[in-house]
DNA sequence: AATGAATGAGCCTTCATTCAT
DNA sequence: TATGAATGAAGGCTCATTCAT
């Protein structure tokens, strides 16, 4: 037990750090942002983050693989019935109010931009993102399959690709012009998300 | 005249850092390019490159307002027939396949992110987008103006607006999922922009 | 008591630094001594100095400051019998012995040449020289008071005044003219002092 | 002739550089002042500098040759009976208006302690200080001669080196309390001028 | 487990100096 | 004679990482 103990408190403590990393990059950027600056946030000392991490690029590395999962969870939970133009005018109200929990845009440039460059990244976020497409695609499919009108797989993924790009292209929009008008946004979603998830 | 050559020269020598910069930062990323680097592909010494920019920061902040632009001389091209859906096709295909000419996915993300840290690529930016939109959604209206159905001011900025988030969101896609299905991606075009241009 | 260990520690760091660099400023100049040559005299890296110390003009004004607050407690020291003119004798001897403990001449004229080029420094200097100047003031018309003959303010700081010139003027002698006739120099003493100090 | 022309071209450019140069100096100090700042405010261009001096050192020891040389001219050129008092104040009066002709203090702060560095520097300084010391004696000596009181060689030696030191204190109070009170100043020297030159 | 002192590599930038023109 | 583009060597400073305690 005292294992146990002391995996919870090993796992307590790369929380601690990954949420002091997180705050950090998205305030400065992966690379700007300095080790002592994070251990400052994690309040402990910049040494013991290497009993945790094996380097800075791990921690990089450890939020991009929890910001996946965290996607992927979301998408797991969509209930069939879900108002999903509601969910998005929700999330993007999060992405401007700087909401600490949803995945931040900026945050998600970046890590994009990364993808780039590491391989390692680009594999995980490009598998992340057919899984996350697929899963998105097989509940257009049931919600389409409790209507009146099927839809078949290959257009539920089309559609699934094309929010995709919707989404990020929003959260794009909201990086580069943060007072973006709102009823202009609303008007957009209201004309393209009928179309898109029927 | 040769004080055109001089000029001509150095206006040379610019581009050739800029186009160097740009290499480097796409490979590497802003932060993680070295003046050393980027001198080194401009086939200079890094001293001189302060010869031609104040500092690292200018180069950056060069290539921005280059991209921005050039971006709206596009725009400004743009024939009232012009085949839309083609040319969006070609620019993805020049995204993929690294085209030297056109925005980079990569940079594009990258100077986005930059913009929620530094105010003034933060307003170069977000002017741009704004000019960019407004450009577009003139084009909206007087093509549909040449057709049976014209279209308000307002409908054509929110059109315009529903744009940028498809193709900025398609830039995305690029970056993250580089061999994306083509078909899939024609028919996501084929579904959407007759919607949204008309 | 750890904690006075730590300080103790840091403490002494910092007064290793500055021996280090007190030592390449006089070798080499404020200017000339580069960091790495402070390191190495403080056999230290130079990116240790930064855990200590802001910057390289953070350890010249330290280096400045310390110079300073030493003078005024030599003065603060002096006894009202002190035999003046041997004390002048025995600090110039230093200076020419090259002792690390009193004012170098050396330092003290690239300090003096900074005060004119930064505001910070001049306005420490200028005060300073203020405040030696009078407490010697006090100490000459404490003197003269319990002598014979007594000394009014004004009279009082007009003599420290003067000392300071001919004492600051010996340093530059000193820096100078190395090999100075020592014969002359005492001369020199003999001749002005009694007149100065009475 | 065109050798004499050409002469004084070069004397004349060797001129606009040393007084550039001495201007430069005088505001930065002897190593922040760049060539580049040296070449604009000598109208020229940096490398055109080079044909007339070999390096950044030249230009240094020129200049400080040439302030050697004006120096021993000014002392050759007093008058037995000159009122040196009335001069001694007409020099602080110059350093104080920063007069351009009249060496400046700060600059003379900053070429003794080059001395300590500089051997080639070190004896010029110390030769030209003994020669300066000894024309100056030689002054008292003759002015004594024609009063009533004749003057030893090495009592007017003393008096020289007194006075060096009370002129040269004078320039660093000058530089280290640019607003000095002035009544003091006067009052200092007239209680030590009589006693030193009589 | 935790600290934080210490390192060393590397970064951006400056500048004396050279040289083709 | 004169220019100014070009270089290369530092210089000050930061920071990821290690390690003695």
């Amino acid at each position: 037990m005292s294992a146990i103990i002391a995996n919870d408190r090993a796992a307590a403590q790369r929380d601690r750090i990954l949420c002091a990393a997180r705050q950090c990059f998205i305030e400065h950027g992966f690379h700007a942002a300095s080790m002592a600056s994070i251990a400052e946030a994690a309040d402990m000392s910049a040494g013991l983050i290497y009993r945790y991490f094996d380097s800075k690029n791990a921690i990089i590395l450890a939020i991009i693989e929890r910001q996946l999962a965290e996607k992927r969870a979301d998408i797991a939970a969509l209930q069939p019935g879900a108002d999903f133009a509601q969910r998005v005018r929700d999330l993007v109200a999060k992405w401007r109010g700087g909401d600490v929990r949803t995945m931040n845009p900026t945050l998600f440039l970046e890590m994009s931009a990364l993808a780039s460059r590491d391989p390692q990244i680009a594999s995980a976020l490009s598998e992340s993102d057919r899984v996350t497409r697929s899963d998105f695609a097989t509940w257009l499919v049931q919600r389409a399959a409790s209507g009146s009108v099927p839809m078949s797989a290959a257009d539920a993924e089309t559609r699934a690709f094309a929010l995709q790009c919707l989404i990020e292209g929003l959260a794009v929009r909201i990086v580069r012009e943060p007072d973006l008008s709102e009823p202009m946004l609303a008007d957009m979603l209201a004309m393209n998300l009928p179309v898109l998830i029927r």
